[in-house]
DNA sequence: ACGCTTCCCTGGAGGC
DNA sequence: TGCCTCCAGGGAAGCG
């Protein structure tokens, strides 16, 4: 998964490592991650600039070269270990998909399996962001409680659809919209349309917590609370909440969602006959 | 316009 | 042992 806390771990990774170096040369050994371009007119745009700064919006990531150019970068189904720099060439490249070599003997790799990746060339990332119509970012301080009711509230989609939608809020994927529904008691399939106020609060809440939690942790699920959904996040596991149920696995909208029947109860739709 | 389903990609797990 | 199916998950495409 790369959602927010694995993209931001990622940032923070580049951040550390990559920026203020020589390219030297940039590999892709999958044209399948390049959008818009070829791997080697992609190697040309950046051979000789550097890596200057980074910006996460949600799930993508942007990075700018010191020519002015950006890149968006989406890691796809990878998990924060998917990007590594080291000082030597890695041994085992069976999942490298792209390579910026830097003149100092660095290498920046992304390595993934599954093909969900993709880096493109944008001009703006600010105009980017407008123009894909994505939502303001799950960790962003204009995302007040009230901000957050006003986005979700009026949604007739199921309350996990509407929380990994990135045009409403940006960030959110399928195993924390799981996490952050569990620790707010709220069912994955409940219409936010009849969910109260108190709810929305409690929502915002966890959402904060949980995802600013899961980045103070580097995202890594063996290091997540045991009172946290994720670690537990299969059919049958004893709910973590501490009460005898135990998970269960459904359906929302084409994806799994892993909840727990007896702490997350939808609201009972009143009947007015 | 919106929300849902289906599909894509690949590798690991489990059934038979 | 080997084949089959399911599952992982972000995003795009297609449908109603």
């Amino acid at each position: 998964m790369a959602e927010l806390p694995e993209v931001e771990v990622v940032k923070q990774y580049l951040d550390a490592t990559s920026l203020h170096q020589k390219i030297a040369g940039v590999e892709v050994s999958d044209e399948r991650i390049m959008k818009g371009m070829d791997g080697r007119k992609f190697s040309a745009l950046l051979k000789g600039d550097s890596l200057e700064k980074t910006l996460r919006h949600g799930n993508l990531l942007f990075v700018g070269t010191g020519q002015g150019l950006w890149m968006a970068w989406r890691l796809g189904a990878a998990g924060a270990g998917a990007v590594r720099y080291s000082g030597k060439t890695r041994k085992n490249r069976e999942f490298e998909r792209m390579a910026i070599q830097f003149s100092n003997g660095s290498r920046l790799s992304y390595n993934s399996t599954r093909m969900a990746g993709q880096i493109e060339k944008v001009h703006d990332p600010w105009r980017y962001i407008r123009e894909n119509g994505l939502g303001p970012d799950a960790l962003s301080p204009e995302l007040t409680p009230e901000r957050t009711r006003e986005l979700l509230a009026g949604k007739r989609a199921r309350a996990k659809a509407a929380l990994m939608n990135q045009k409403v809020i940006a960030g959110i994927g399928n195993a924390y919209s799981d996490e952050i529904l569990f620790q707010a008691g709220i069912h994955p399939e409940t219409d936010f349309q009849a969910l109260p106020e108190s709810g929305f609060g409690q929502l915002h809440d966890r959402m904060k917590g949980v995802l600013t939690k899961a980045v103070a942790l580097r995202a890594d699920p063996a290091r997540m609370p045991a009172g946290w959904l994720i670690p537990h996040r299969e059919a049958g596991a004893v709910c973590p909440g501490g009460c005898p149920d135990r998970i269960e696995r459904t359906q929302v909208s084409g994806k799994s969602a892993y909840f727990c029947p007896s702490c997350q109860v939808p609201p009972t739709r009143e009947d007015p006959t």
